[in-house]
RNA sequence: GCGAGAGUGGCGGAACUGGUAGACGCGCUGGAUUUAGGAUCCAGUGGGGUGACCUGUAGGGGUUCGAGUCCCCUCUCUCGCACCA
């Protein structure tokens, strides 16, 4: 669950016309790295992927040094060379400060590893581990740490004082405290009940990458939230967690640290669970799953022996870069100049292999349909999902071969201008291809057309600035309506994918046929004119592509193109040339990957049956764990004879195992199912037990996954809806994306990007010269703006953090990190605590108010804030999930019950009793969001629940009433005046007041009263 | 190019069906207390003006007694898709 597609579209681009460069313009790079420089800005913004990209096409191209050395005599110096730092800062950073140290060390570990690096870099990184200490120990160091030449001594710090020592708000003490209490009541645990309204909250599960970043906490917290809030309103609450835990980043870096992917994996998982439940989140920890386990992913596979049976699963050819030394599938990416990258004097084939499929495109128009059928949906997503799924209304059309029998099918929204159509081009895949030019002169250099456009690397192929090219194949066809013959031309810009494969041109009403035609010289015909001017396509700059009148169409003439579309499509369908048909964007679902570290797909070749699957009883296929990595990062799979060899279930003769692994997404389709059973051992999912929980009424999550992972799961629910696994069609009923974090970067402009630790008043550590704030950006390691939410944890306390990502901002949008706005956080729970604390032997004298007897003023205003607090925080959170005004509202509430309080005057029994009650409502209020804090306070007053098993608060109309109102005076719309009235007085009673007033008098001076608006209770508008 | 969303103080952001623009917080200014503070408390804080007042929600029009909110046009930004036939 990572993977930002946009930032990977972006990022492979601008490597690819980097690449573009390197590759087109001979000796001199210096081209690719003006444009590397220009786009500096974009480069860094795209986050390290890209600069992986970009520092590999370099290494590969030629080294880094060399290219550098060579392009300054073209290009200025300066730019080389901040560039040249920027990478090397990147290597240094990734290596000093994520891979060697971990999340929190100790003094002795942090002088070891300051030694191990030596000098400027030593102490600057040790004097941020002793800040860190110092910060979150509050502890009395007193230390001298030897650095060779340095010495650093660090002075003790005096302990806070604010009195008395037990009553001091400690979240460092009381929240473990408070998180091992709830584990040991198995608080948080979810129990089907038909008696009760279930609610199945759930947060996308993470990567177990090794720590939590900020993301995953705001995206947890939100969850957290709305599942303690839910139980507070008596729902029966599912809330689990568990780890996408198959996938590449586990394969890497087991190879990198000589361990095995599992270990690292499993590792991972347990500190980052230690981190979860640090931060105090309600899950379910007895339903967590991993999907790396088999247990897991033998269900997986059985689903997919039944998808099989179905035809719902199948095995297809398509084009890939095969290199016959790796013997393996190259990504598009990994071919240079038609070799291989690993070995530059291997020529990578254009290899037809076998990939396994899932038919998402059966289900695709009922995806889509459904997408009308999800309000609780943000429109960003669904207009995503639709345009991925990409339906469009047009016909298929055969235009005959000449000089054979066969014809050429294209599929086209425009059949209007099918008069118009005076040539064809094929996709360079297209097998037909290979067939027409055979035996012709020009089969040559047709071929050496398809075969050097098959070459490049697709990005490459489909970029702007690749020019459109064709070949004439030396072939005609027919166009079925005018009976003319048209050329065909093999042309680089026609997608295999899309359609057919083949399109016929239109170059008088598309601007890319026009071009194309203009280019090769081509004939046009106008089929469409404006309703009032001629077009000659002799004069033509550009081609006409509004709507118009149909010309040159035999028996369509004169009828308006748009409104023709469906009589031309019914034409073609009686004369047998066509027929209507729709058709799509997506694509069926390619999950084979050759890969070790994931699910294999259980499946059987025998060269005498072909394809058998394993038998449900053999299930499930594991995947072996002890077996070496191959250093090159390739699957051990097809080397490992344990393995792959097997007998084949038809004719029990030798047969061979596939050892592709299925797509990871494959197994977050479905995770969020198996948490209503994770136990169940007869199949993949317990009917009685899903059938309560599903679906989920809420998932959150980031906008990343808004196409793959959701679209996916929701496939992959109809296809088990399908296989009667489960009786619900759309898993997520409500969607919530959250947005992402960002924080300003900060930088040196001799260093570049700097961290905070580097930065000492505003001015850079190593330079001394004056930082510039940088642009608010999204998180990463490259700008090194990231915040670790451990220290953030360490030092403030997990409510802290929950408290500030709820508050900076509503949930969807982006929340701009800031430290100040942390330690605002941190104030109010202080404040909140206090509150308690100060007056503690008062309140606990009597209990909350809850009605009684009539109170006066200005208690009673406590009271009734109270209440409007309760009602103000109860919509905020169940309607649209805004924390941050819900928290406003708190906020407000304490605030005055504090000026309350701190008003002079002896406060009576009923005063306490009102007080208290406007404190427990705010506990109650924050309870979700901020829960040991909540907790501890709620037993200081002498409550021995938790206050996850109270009740949510609700309000008293009768406490709202008031009986003054404030009235908005206006003159023409503008207010003038504010007036306190009686709340009973009628509508002319405040006409008459209004008129009266002083102020208003003084504007109505020498003009005359065209009317007066009342409002009820809230306004008059004087009109003059 | 197509599709979606957004534009409000120094900043993050409030303003429910049109009805006090700037809630709450951060920052800043002044004051109190303190050995000190990155602690706490009080006051102020959109801009202009001594003032009454004027002005202000990207810009321009419109509807309305009244528009941040509704309608039309323009601009800017973000996101997604993109040689889609």
């Amino acid at each position: 669950m990572k993977h930002f597609a946009g930032e990977r579209r972006r990022a492979r681009e601008l490597a690819v016309q980097v690449l573009f460069h390197l590759e087109y313009s001979d000796d001199d790079p210096s081209e690719a790295f003006r444009l590397i420089c220009e786009n500096f800005e974009v480069a860094e913004s795209i986050t390290d992927f890209s600069w992986q990209l970009i520092r590999g096409v370099c290494d590969k191209k030629t080294t880094l040094d060399k290219v550098i050395r060579r392009s300054s005599k073209h290009w200025r110096l300066e730019r080389m060379t901040r560039l040249d730092r920027s990478i090397l800062r990147l290597a240094t950073y990734e290596v000093m400060f994520l891979e060697d140290i971990p999340p929190r060390v100790s003094l002795d570990e942090a002088v070891e590893i300051g030694n191990k690096f030596g000098g400027e870099d030593s102490s600057r990184y040790i004097n941020g581990v002793l800040d860190n200490v110092y910060n979150t120990m509050g502890a009395e160091i007193d230390a001298e740490i030897d650095l060779g030449a340095e010495t650093i001594s660090i002075e003790p710090k005096e302990s806070d004082n604010t009195g008395n020592g037990d009553m001091k708000y400690n979240p460092l003490e009381l929240e473990p405290r408070w998180q091992a209490h709830w584990e040991k009541q198995g608080l948080f645990k979810a129990e089907e009940d038909p008696l009760k309204e279930k609610y199945y909250l759930l947060e996308m599960f993470p990567y177990p990458s090794g720590k939590i970043h900020i993301g995953h906490v705001r995206n947890y917290t939100i969850g957290d939230v709305v599942a303690r809030y839910k139980r507070m309103c008596g729902k029966n609450v599912l809330h689990p967690m568990g780890w996408d835990a198959f996938g590449m980043p586990a394969e890497n870096a087991a190879i990198e640290n000589n361990t095995h992917p599992a270990r690292w994996t499993y590792d991972n998982i347990d500190a980052m669970r230690i981190q979860l439940k640090r931060m105090g989140f309600s899950y379910d920890w007895d339903r967590e799953l991993a999907t790396c386990d088999p247990e897991y992913y033998r269900w997986e596979q059985l689903v997919f022996l039944q998808m099989y049976e179905k035809g719902l699963a199948y095995r297809k050819k398509t084009h890939v870069n095969w290199c016959e030394k790796c013997q393996t599938v190259l990504a598009n990416e990994q071919v240079e100049e038609g070799c291989c990258w690993r070995h530059p004097e291997q020529e990578v084939s254009i290899k037809e292999m076998n990939s396994w499929f899932l038919k998402i495109t059966d289900y695709a128009d009922d995806m889509l349909a459904y997408c009308e059928k999800l309000p609780g949906w943000p429109d960003r997503v669904m207009s995503m999902q639709k345009n991925w799924i990409g339906k469009s209304h047009g016909a298929a059309i055969r235009f005959p071969m000449v000089g054979a029998e066969d014809a050429i099918e294209v599929f086209t929204t425009r059949q209007d201008t099918l008069f118009g159509a005076t040539f064809m081009c094929l996709a360079p895949e297209h097998p037909m291809v290979k067939e027409i030019i055979k035996g012709l002169p020009q089969e040559k250099e047709v071929f050496d057309f398809v075969d050097r456009t098959l070459k490049m690397d697709s990005f490459m192929r489909t970029a702007d600035f690749t020019a459109k090219e064709g070949v004439f194949t030396g072939r005609h066809c027919l166009n079925p309506v005018t009976r003319e013959e048209i050329p065909i031309f093999v042309a680089n810009f026609v997608l295999f994918d899309y359609g057919t494969g083949a399109i016929m041109a239109v170059p008088t009403h598309d601007q890319r046929d026009f071009e194309f035609a203009r280019k090769y010289g081509l004939k046009l015909r106008v089929v469409i004119k404006p309703e009032d001017s001629d077009l000659d396509e002799t004069k033509m700059t550009e081609a006409y592509v509004d709507q118009g009148i149909l010309v040159n169409s035999g028996p369509f003439n004169g009828q308006r193109n748009l409104a023709a579309l469906d009589s031309i499509a019914d034409y073609l369908e009686n004369k047998g040339i066509g027929h209507k048909t729709v058709n799509f964007r997506i694509r069926d679902w390619g999950i084979s990957r050759q890969r070790y570290w994931g699910a294999p797909i259980p499946m059987i070749h025998c060269e005498k049956c072909g394809i058998v699957p394993v038998p449900e009883k053999d299930l499930p296929v594991v995947l072996p764990l002890d077996l070496e990595l191959r250093p090159n990062g390739g699957s051990p799979l097809p080397f490992e004879p344990s393995f792959f060899e097997t007998t084949c279930p038809k004719c029990n003769g030798n047969a061979r195992r596939e050892t592709d692994t299925m797509d990871t997404f494959v197994e977050s389709s479905w995770y969020f199912d198996r948490y209503a059973c994770p136990d169940y051992k007869e199949g993949p999912l317990d009917a009685k037990r899903v059938d309560y929980w599903l679906p989920v009424d809420q998932y959150i999550g980031g906008i990343e996954h808004a196409i793959l992972h959701l679209l996916y799961s929701r496939f992959y629910t109809r296809v088990l809806n399908d296989l009667g696994h489960i009786s619900i069609k759309e898993p997520f009923t409500h969607l919530l994306t959250q947005g992402m974090v960002c924080k300003a970067t900060q930088e040196c402009p001799e260093h570049g990007y700097l961290f905070p630790k580097e930065v000492v008043e505003g001015r850079c550590s190593r330079c001394g010269a004056e930082v510039i704030d940088g642009n608010i950006v999204k998180m990463s390691k490259s700008k090194k703006n990231v915040v670790d939410p451990q220290e953030l944890i360490d030092r403030y306390g997990a409510d802290t953090v929950r408290m500030f990502c709820l508050f900076a901002s509503p949930p969807d949008k982006d929340l701009e990190w800031s430290e100040q706005g942390v330690d605002g956080s941190y104030r109010f729970l202080q404040r909140v605590w206090r509150l308690v604390s100060d007056h503690l032997e008062d309140l606990k004298k009597v209990t909350a108010h809850d009605g009684g007897p009539e109170l006066t003023e200005p208690v009673k205003s406590v009271h009734r804030k109270t209440h409007e607090t309760i009602k103000k925080v109860t919509s905020d959170i169940e309607n649209r999930f805004h924390f941050n005004t819900a928290i406003s509202a708190v906020m407000e509430l304490v605030n005055e019950t504090n000026q309350f309080l701190n008003a002079d005057g002896q406060k009576d029994a009923v005063d306490w009793s009102v007080v208290r009650k406007a404190i427990e409502t705010a506990i109650l209020l924050l309870s979700p969001l901020v829960p040991h804090i909540t907790d501890e306070l709620w037993q200081m007053l002498g409550h021995k629940d938790f206050l996850l098993n109270v009740s949510w608060p609700t309000y008293h109309e009768a406490a709202l009433i008031t009986e003054k109102k404030l009235i908005i005076l206006q003159v023409n719309g503008k207010v003038r005046n504010r007036i306190e009235v009686s709340a009973s007085s009628s509508d002319k009673e405040l006409e008459a007041l209004a008129l009266a007033d002083e102020k208003i008098q003084r504007f109505l001076k020498g003009k005359s009263i065209k009317r007066v608006i009342v409002v009820q209770k809230k306004l008059v508008n004087v009109v003059v």
